[in-house]
RNA sequence: CGCGGGGUGGAGCAGUCUGGUAGCUCGUUGGGCUCAUAACCCAAAGGUCGCAGGUUCAAAUCCUGUCCCCGCAACCA
């Protein structure tokens, strides 16, 4: 029997997961479970990354430890992963002691090997005092950082991984390997990244506590990095006396991950990996993201994507199904409720349920509640059963799932055509229940046991209620299952309700969005749209959900604080877009005293043609910032939706000047 | 020239690596059926594959140039 050790990324606990969380673990346990039953023994890990400094400081927020924050958000995973019918082997946390003893034995394996790869070095950075931290680049803004403190350039000691050294290795591993990174659009990415050079890789920090604290230094807590991505092995009991999963499972077939972290699974890991010696997993798979509206999700966009409206409403297998038939494996899809509705109706209850109800009902009818009685071996419909099964499982293979799926919907296709076709109705009004008809019927039943014992990775407990109504064994969905002539002639079947029932999206759509936030409808062109049916739900209901996004945490303040801020009608003298940048407008502003040039973020929304001679609201007296060279003097007011501008107008009889309160 | 992805019938997308009649789902139109969840089946209409050159007997596919869109990075005071 084959191993088959399959990982997800271990999920970041300072928030809740959203679609692409569940994505990535849906994905793993549809081939965790194609794998099982096609006989592999397999081993299925996720887990969760609670070290580092968000979660230090949000659990100092709510003034609870560390691990007392990680602990209920793990609970949360735990429970969609649950309602998801995920079924993980083991989930590993980075907080549990095995994982610690995982990473220091790598750690001490790198050392003993390649003495000369972890050295303390200086690793500079903008550190924020009051956070006692260094906050990223991409979070520092004008010499403060997202929550506005201070910070300064500064230096300190790290242990530094001699990632630089492992450059030629690499690029000769992906040569001897091509399918390490997958897919291969990945791979030329990493490749050009590795051959720009490596840089060494920081692998420690004095300015963080919540983590594992570096061997030989306390004052040291190992990085991200060098922590998170040894969750794979420490989880297989690498390094403690307990390590027969380790021997049996490592390497990993996948690590299977979103695109955005590719390089470090593909470059820093691998990396480690050769400095202490141990095998590489076979491949890195890359998937794509759910998008909203063409956009990355984001919560400062507010356009995070939670189905938990659709959990509630359809279970999980729908979801599963809409999440892996919509995307093409690998690339970026646009989620929306609209499309998951659309599918849920045309694929699950016309086709999928649809198909499976007639026949049934018809067997039960014809046959006394019984499968037919005299079995068919020769038939059309066998023939695109058997066309179908392969191409479904070479699909499997590659994890082109959409169109392994696209093989199993053409041979529901293939039943109804063939019921239409042979009309089975009027057979028995004609000539009854006799052999001819069995055979027609027990083709029908057949393929449809074929279908939904294909499908039943992608949704497990709808695939076993189905394969019951078949007067079938729900557990036979093995590679065996898959060949033609198992189902058994006059068995009982089950006439029920239908198993996935049409919903009415006119009422659906609108009133639950999958969102924390909603864009109101843009007005669009007023195309020919006929079906009219499900506009207006849409277009009432779309807009007000915007209004409530007030946090409730939010403190108030006294009419002084109000006046500290000093709000002003301005005119604008004359406004042009700041050269290579997208969204910067540079205004010459008359505040009814001088002019002053402020900087406004409105270059998506206007134009600088428009915005001369218009009058606008200003925060009058706020401290200058620099934005890409220029000094801004003060703040254009405009409400944002969904990070569109829209300004604040006064009427064009207002001088400039004027106070605003 | 910062890095990457994309522009294919009304909508959403495959196909591009490995040139050879442009395919799928939804929608539209006409017909059929009544076993089934107003579901199903058949047929039709609809595309100069962003644009311009080039290579070739042949280009959505390869090459060059160009326009536009989206991510990342740099700029949301």
């Amino acid at each position: 029997m084959a191993k088959y050790y399959l990982t997800t990324a271990i999920h970041y606990v300072n928030d809740d997961p959203h679609i692409g969380h569940m994505y990535e673990n849906i994905v793993a346990d549809v081939i965790a479970r194609h794998r099982r039953r096609m006989g592999d023994e397999v081993w299925f890990l996720t887990g969760a990354d609670e070290h580092g400094q968000k979660i230090e400081r949000s659990a100092a927020k709510e003034g609870i430890l560390p691990i007392e924050l990680a602990d209920r958000v793990v609970k949360v995973h735990h429970d969609l992963w649950q309602r998801l019918n995920i079924s993980h082997d083991d989930f590993i946390r980075t907080t549990e002691s095995r994982h610690r003893v995982g990473v220091l034995e790598l750690i001490k394996r790198i050392q003993e090997r390649n003495p000369d790869d972890i050295y303390l070095g200086e690793h500079s950075g903008w550190y924020c005092q009051s956070e006692e931290t260094f906050i990223p680049e991409n979070q520092v803004r004008d010499g403060r950082d997202d929550s506005g403190h201070p910070v300064e350039w500064t230096t300190e000691r790290n242990y530094f991984f001699r990632l630089s050294k492992y450059g030629p290795l690499l690029l000769e591993h992906y040569r001897n390997n091509p399918s390490f990174v997958f897919p291969a659009t990945r791979l030329n990415e990493v490749v050009s990244f590795v051959k720009e050079g490596l840089k060494d890789l920081s692998i420690s920090r004095t300015s963080i506590k919540w983590g594992i604290p570096f061997p030989g230094n306390p004052d040291h807590v190992i990085y991200v990095w060098m922590d998170a991505l040894t969750n794979y092995i420490s989880a297989l009991g690498f390094g403690s006396a307990e390590h027969e999963k380790f021997e049996r499972f490592w390497p990993a077939e996948i690590h299977l991950i979103g695109k955005d972290i590719v390089r470090f699974h593909a470059v820093y890991w691998p990396a480690f990996l050769l400095a202490a010696g141990v095998p590489l997993p076979k491949q890195v798979v890359g998937h794509g993201w759910w998008l909203r509206d063409n956009q990355k999700i984001s919560k400062s966009l507010g356009n995070v994507v939670r189905p938990y409206n659709i959990l509630d409403d359809f279970g999980a297998d729908p979801l599963r199904y809409y999440l892996l038939r919509e995307m093409v494996f690998g690339q970026d899809q646009n989620y929306s409720d609209e499309a998951f509705l659309a599918r849920y109706n045309a694929d699950l209850a016309n086709d999928l349920g649809n198909t499976l109800s007639r026949a049934i009902k018809m067997s039960d009818t014809y046959f006394g509640g019984k499968t037919p009685p005299v079995p068919c071996d020769d038939s059309d419909l066998r023939r695109a059963a058997e066309g179908a099964v392969p191409l479904y499982l070479l699909n499997m293979e590659q994890l082109a799932f959409q169109r392994a799926l696209d093989a199993v919907w053409e041979l529901v296709v293939a039943i109804n055509s063939y019921i239409v076709t042979r009309e089975p109705w009027k057979k028995f009004k004609e000539t009854g229940a006799d052999d001819s008809l069995s055979h027609i019927l027990w083709n029908c039943l057949e393929a449809l046991r074929i279908v939904w014992v294909m499908v039943a990775p992608f949704m497990p407990a709808t695939s076993r209620e189905a394969l019951v109504r078949l007067g079938s064994d729900p557990d036979a969905i093995d590679a065996k299952a898959l060949q033609w002539g198992a189902l058994p002639a006059s068995a009982p079947v089950r006439v029920t309700d239908p198993i996935f029932p049409r919903a009415d999206a006119a009422n659906y759509i609108g009133e639950k969005k999958s969102m924390e936030e909603t864009k109101p409808e843009a007005a669009k062109p007023a195309e020919a749209q006929p079906a009219a049916a499900t506009e207006p739900a849409t277009q009432a209901a779309a807009p007000v959900e915007t209004t409530q996004a007030v946090p409730p945490g939010l403190a108030k303040i006294s009419i002084d604080q109000f006046f500290e801020t000093e709000l002003r009608v301005a005119e604008v003298r004359a406004a042009e877009r700041v050269p290579k940048s997208k969204k910067l407008i540079k205004l010459t502003l008359f505040d009814g005293e001088g002019e002053r040039t402020v900087v406004a973020g409105i270059g998506t929304k206007y134009a600088p043609e428009e915005l001369t001679g218009r009058k606008v609201v200003i925060v009058a007296n706020l401290q200058p910032a620099k934005l890409m060279g220029i000094e801004s003097n003060g703040m254009v007011l405009a409400a944002s939706i969904d990070g569109e501008p829209s300004l604040v107008a006064v009427d064009p009889g207002v001088p400039a000047g004027t106070k605003v309160r």
